[in-house]
DNA sequence: TCAACTTCTGGACTTTGTCAAGAAGTTGAT
DNA sequence: ATCAACTTCTTGACAAAGTCCAGAAGTTGA
């Protein structure tokens, strides 16, 4: 990824040591939660609130620097790979996230038959199944 | 929708008031929250546990008699519009969540390049938006 | 009607996230 | 380098959604 410290620049966002460690962290562990990240970054940076740790996830994927992912049944996730349209494959038995590549050049079912009047701007697609391990465990 | 002790019983399910309430309840109110839910029992049947209604959800959702759906940001709704295919449409603004169709006969996008060995059961579409109100609102 | 099993109740607890107020840091202009 | 204006961070309380547990009650099939 780019270096954060330009990313954030570059959209005009204040630069703190907070926001630069959440986007390392966000990078270095894909799908991380709020709480697996606060624990990255005060490894790497001693200590940070979850108060900032929420407020710099968000500011990011506010600005489309991170991507934040909601899965039912479990906390949000954060991935740092943006724009490139992919989408996740969650396990209904242990919660592991993978990421998968659609067929590419098709945008999944994004012709709606009668969108209600609802400008509809993401069509957000999760896959659910079972992973190998599991699979054996079984 | 069936009857709600018929359901039951063809699932081998011990019928219980709760049960059918909820049942009902998940009728009578789609893409209503477990909160909205246990009221709506309450009125029918007096008093219900929280527990008893997370349980019924929860046993119902596996038997496929109701489906669970949770959006980003918002507590799991529930419907009982199963095995039809369609998707769910929500605004970003109030999280108010309509039905979409999505265009018949077409499986939103399951070939998936490379399925990393899980067993794909069910691709979760989720389109976000602004509804009519909120549209007119800003 | 009875025994075995399942579910329900009630309460404590956990997780995930938000709110608010004051302290600290960041930025752009001087 | 310094200063004012603004934003962000810290801390702690709070809220929502759900889970866990143990004992009471209900359901089912024999």
């Amino acid at each position: 990824m780019l270096d954060p410290l330009e990313s954030l620049r570059e959209r005009g966002l204040p630069v703190t040591a907070q926001r630069i460690a959440v986007l390392r962290a966000v990078s270095g562990r894909p799908h991380g939660t709020a709480d697996d990240l606060a624990e990255d970054v005060r490894r790497e940076i001693g200590t940070i609130s979850r108060q900032a740790v929420y407020n710099a996830l968000g500011t990011l994927a506010e600005h489309g620097l991170i991507r934040r992912i909601q899965p039912s049944g479990s906390a949000a996730r954060y991935e740092d790979r943006v724009g490139d349209n992919h989408q996740h494959l969650v396990c209904r038995s242990c919660g592991k996230m993978v990421d998968v590549d659609c067929a590419p050049g098709e945008t999944p079912c994004l012709d709606v038959v009668d969108d209600a009047g609802y400008e509809i701007d993401e069509a957000e697609v999760v896959y659910w199944g079972t992973c190998p391990k599991c699979l054996k465990a079984r």
